[in-house]
This record gives structure tokens, sequence and C-alpha cells, in this order.
DNA sequence: CTATTTGTTTATCC
DNA sequence: AGGATAAACAAATA
């Protein structure tokens, strides 16, 4: 599930324990989303650590905790983040626990796609957060940047293209086909058979579902309107919103890929 | 039994 | 160099 939107909303519910001190409860070391995870570190830096910050990129979490010890998640696939009561049972599919005064922090994964890791700064964010690139509902995520994208990968096909996290971190598969579909662009084509027209269709989509996406599913994990190829994508025999005709889905990219032939060119 | 999946990493070949 | 392709990871679901 988690792609941008689906990530704010996740960091949200663990950034609602701000202030609150939490202490490595539980962790399961052989899951395979703890490999990065150093688990006797994490046992010595979180123990009664205050939380101090929350904030998402792309498909990154990054939690504060005090004396600069960090906590970077990624979600992968089947990953999630929730709040539960103290009393809980550790799940079979929970991997990481925290223990605060009123409540447990928890990370789940059951395909075990997703990542957890420790970083130590002397307070400040890690260099690496710092250096990541700007996301595509950023200010500074300007046009200038996608030219240049899409000038030095002219190649790839478009959907490829949109799911590279240094390009764009946090489109993911259906954020992808939602703005390959508004643009009416073909997935397969690529960037440098684009229009300039084109270009600055596929630009102002990007953006404008990243932000709506965000505004929408990251507030509390609304549904987008119907209006949204979203909607209709996810199981064979959807029609398009626009057209009312069939929806196709097909592999572009090793990726399954929804798309409307009587709209997309 | 098979095939599918909202993600990433690695290897290999072109 | 960058792109295409496949495999691997692990588990649920149909």
């Amino acid at each position: 599930m988690p792609e941008l939107a689906e990530v704010v909303f996740h960091a949200s519910k663990w950034r609602a324990a701000i202030g609150q001190r939490f202490t490595l409860d539980q962790v399961n070391g052989a899951a395979r989303c703890c490999r990065t995870l150093d688990t006797k570190l994490a046992k010595e830096l979180l123990a009664k650590s205050t939380l101090e910050g929350a904030w998402t990129h792309g498909k990154l979490m990054l939690f504060g905790f005090e004396n600069g010890t960090y906590l970077e998640a990624h979600l992968g696939m089947t990953g999630s983040l929730r709040v539960a009561e103290l009393s809980e049972d550790f799940d079979r599919h929970d991997h990481f626990r925290l223990r605060g005064e009123s409540a447990m922090l928890v990370f789940r994964d059951p395909r075990q796609f997703g990542r957890l890791t420790l970083h130590r700064t002397d307070g400040d964010l890690p260099e690496f957060w710092k250096a990541l690139p700007p996301q595509p509902h950023d200010a500074t995520f300007t046009k200038d940047r996608f030219d240049g994208i899409l000038g030095r990968r002219g190649k790839a096909p478009l959907k490829s293209l949109l799911l590279q996290q240094d390009a764009f971190p946090g489109i993911g598969n259906w954020m992808a086909d939602e703005i390959l579909w508004r643009s009416r662009i073909r997935p397969t084509r690529t960037a440098a058979e684009l229009s300039d027209d084109e270009r600055n269709k596929l630009f102002e989509a990007c953006r404008w579902v990243c932000r709506e996406a965000v505004r929408i599913i990251g507030a509390d994990y609304s549904d987008p309107p119907k209006s949204w190829l979203f909607q209709h994508r996810w199981s064979d025999g959807g029609t398009c919103p626009q057209t009312g005709k069939p929806l196709v889905r097909d592999e572009v990219g090793g990726r399954t890929t929804c798309w409307s032939p009587a709209w997309q060119r």
C-alpha cells in the first residue's frame, strides 16, 4: 500500500505520540525488515527516550528521539505503523515495538519488504536525510528540475521513469498510473517523445496528484473521489471515468499498469 | 497446485 | 551510462 500519501498517514500516527518517553519493548531481529537494524544499539539508545519529531520524505519516514537518535522506516509493500494499547499482544507480523507511558508504537509488516534503520547524530537531522531530492509536491520541485530529469532519462517508458525514487520520491505504482492518466499520455511513451504541451501537462499532473493525495489520503486514509483512476484500477473490467470505455491492465517496466486506451495517447 | 500483489535491491546483459 | 529483464525477498489471497 504505502506510497507518498499513505506514508504521510502512517507517520502521523506515531507523530501523535511526540513528547512521550519510549523504551524498546520487542524486536524481531530475525525479520527481514530488521536486517539493517542494529538491535543491540537500539536497546541501548531507545531506553526512556523521548520522541521529539516525525518526518516523511517520499516513501521514507524518520522519527527523532532525544540525543540525536533517529529511527528511519520504510514500509515496503505491506508495512504499517500503529499506536496500540499497552496490553496488546506482539503479533506474528509485528516486528518492532516501543513501549511508552500510555501507548505502544508498533511496526508491522507481513511481507517484510520494509526496513528499519537507526542513525545517530550530534542532534541535527542525519546527513542522508538532508540530502534527499525534492519531492514532486515540494516548492523546490521546479519545472526546470523536472525538465532536467526528463532530458537525462529520455529513453525509459514514462511509467518506469515516474517510479524512480531518486527522481520522483514517493511516487509508486498507483500514483504513476494516475498521473499518466490525468496527463492523457500512454505509460509506454518516453520522455524524449513528448511535446512541450505534454511535458507541461505531465509536470502539472505530477504535482497535483501528489498534493491532492497527501491532502485526502494523508489526513485520514480516505479514498480519493470517483473521478480518480484510483477508484477503478484495481481489478479487471473497470471503466475509465472520463470515457466510460474499458480500462486495460498491462505490464510496463515489470509492473502492472492500468490505463485507458481511449483516453491516453 | 497456480498466479497475483500499492517495493526495492542486485545481477546480468545490451 | 543507462536501460531492460529477471530474480529474490515473504506472505496473503483467489
